[in-house]
DNA sequence: CTGCTAGTAAATAGTTCGAT
DNA sequence: ATCGAACTATTTACTAGCAG
């Protein structure tokens, strides 16, 4: 029903990283990001088998009134609501008191709190929509070099090596999904929004990036090409000036929504197209040109 | 495999057109 | 008047096909 996708921050970094220099909190910000999407992704796939008739609802952002509620993973069955919190978290860890600890001592989020946090909201959400079905929030450990060593049992949790087992458990927990459950799913997408207020975007500016087109496949700046056909000169990855043009233009409207597309503009920040009319033969194909000479731009088609 | 040729598409250059 | 897109013609680089 709905797609699982990069957070706009996180393709923000992406792009970023390369064309400008970032500061160390920056770096580690966006590492975290990155984990947390993997982790994502990984508990995503270990859902699959159930999702047979049960829906998964990823990234689910709600704003109920004046709080925002990013939730990461939502599992519905007919019988009830998992809230799942995953994390990709790595390395031994302690809990004390609230906190969970890393051992060097310093601070991770503890999903626990989260979930305490995040539950009411959701059950208000919920009720919004009418949907009176249990909610189970559990928090999810799914990286297998994951450690917790003084736990208390009984906790919410599920970590790595019992993955396996929650995974059998809940596909032999019988669930029938019904027109009203793929109601409330859709109702549930229906009521979410888009802007994160959490979004800590570093500042940049247009005349301080690296300009260039960027390899998919190892991150590096081409050094420049032939015959409309790129290839790396570091991982030898290669592709056309069209699909490689195509995805700067992409990451050059994710760093300047406001800015408007012109031929020029890009062909400046592709910097190696050697000609406009490559890149306007391009724009012209995939997108939509709007007035005529010197107010002449492009938008989506 | 080499050398030739024709065909194709990109790059280049020069010019026109339209909005500000 | 000026700037950028659009148009046109030409050069350049590469490819496929083919004969020797």
């Amino acid at each position: 029903m709905k797609e699982r996708l990069e957070s706009e921050e996180l393709r923000v970094y992406k792009s970023l990283d390369p064309r400008k220099k970032l500061t160390p909190k920056e770096k580690y910000y966006f590492a975290g990001l990155e984990k947390g999407f993997i982790g994502e992704k990984l508990f995503d796939q270990w859902l699959e088998p159930v999702l047979e008739n049960r829906i998964l609802l990823p990234d689910m952002q709600f704003m109920p009134s004046t709080t925002f509620v990013q939730i990461d993973t939502l599992l519905l069955t007919s019988k009830q609501l998992y809230l799942f919190e995953v994390k990709y978290y790595e390395g031994d860890h302690v809990i004390e008191g609230d906190n969970l600890l890393r051992m060097d001592g310093t601070d991770a989020k503890n999903p626990l709190l989260q979930l305490k946090r995040n539950e009411p909201v959701l059950r208000r959400i919920l009720d919004n929509v009418g949907c009176s079905l249990p909610i189970q929030p559990i928090a999810v450990f799914v990286n297998p070099r994951f450690h917790l060593y003084n736990a208390p049992v009984g906790l919410p949790i599920i970590y790595p090596a019992q993955l396996e087992r929650f995974i059998a458990k809940l596909n032999q927990t019988p669930s029938f999904l019904k027109r009203t459950h793929t109601d409330l799913a859709e109702k549930l997408i229906f009521s979410t929004v888009a802007d994160n207020p959490y979004v800590r975007l570093p500042d940049y500016r247009y005349s301080e990036l690296r300009k260039g087109i960027v390899c998919p496949g190892c991150g590096r700046f081409y050094n420049g090409y032939s015959r409309a056909v790129l290839v790396c000169s570091f991982c030898g990855g290669n592709e056309t000036a069209h699909s490689a043009v195509l995805r700067t233009i992409e990451e050059f409207k994710l760093l300047f929504p406001d800015v408007r597309i012109t031929v020029s503009q890009i062909h400046d920040w592709c910097k190696i197209v050697k000609g406009k009319k490559t890149v306007r033969k391009i724009l012209e194909e995939e997108y939509l040109l709007k007035n005529q000479g010197r107010s002449s731009f492009y938008i989506e088609k």
